[in-house]
DNA sequence: TTTCTTTAGTTTGTAATACAAACTAGTTTG
DNA sequence: CAAACTAGTTTGTATTACAAACTAAAGAAA
């Protein structure tokens, strides 16, 4: 029984919550704000997980305004939206394995 | 919706499979070798993960001898074991609140 | 106008930590 | 005896998560 792995990118806990929140949304967007105050991160450690993300391309970000003020959109990228399956996917199997007990 | 929080310790890759690999015998117990090969650990590394679950308490750590070389018995405490259900329990949580569609 | 405050983020510095290379202690083999 | 192997531990390094400090622009106050 070798044990799967889990992809690094996605398995650290803020970024994990950040995929998981743009999941939920049934749009697979979530503006900047919203994922700081639903997560209860500081801006800067979302802005730097999300520079990650979007470097893996598992997230885009869109830059525009909202009136005068800056609005930045962060979706789920199909590939993003792959990788997170999988990733749940590769628990799903792993939790499965651990409870033989019905 | 609140995103809840994981389990910092047990959510460290390399943690998170010692213990599924714990969690999924019945005896609730492996070796320091077991453990290695099957997770496919370097010593090293392996040695220093046990010792961060130990100083937690979630496992306990029996030096001994088999013949004449030592015979290191990694096992889950009951500490560990809830600690391990919560984080499963919350992974679920979270996974079922991810796929809304049937 | 000029100055202060707020908003919406980014960059940079640091503290934590995952990991492997090097080491230790003892055993078996040649 | 020395060399090689076993079963781990300690150490150093390289990542990286995170927050403090910063930037840039807008609005309010004086």
């Amino acid at each position: 029984m070798k044990l799967p792995d889990l992809d690094k990118i996605i398995h650290e806990r803020a970024r994990l919550r950040i995929l998981a929140c743009l999941a939920s949304q049934t749009s697979h967007r979530c503006s900047f704000l919203e994922l700081k105050d639903k997560l209860d991160m500081t801006s800067g450690n979302l802005s730097s997980q999300l520079s990650v993300l979007e470097s893996s391309e598992y997230i885009a970000i869109a830059k525009g305004f909202r009136g005068k003020k800056p609005y930045t959109e962060v979706s789920l990228t199909s590939k993003g939206s792959e990788a997170f399956d999988d990733y749940l996917d590769t628990l799903d199997t792993m939790i499965a394995a651990l409870k033989p007990r019905t």
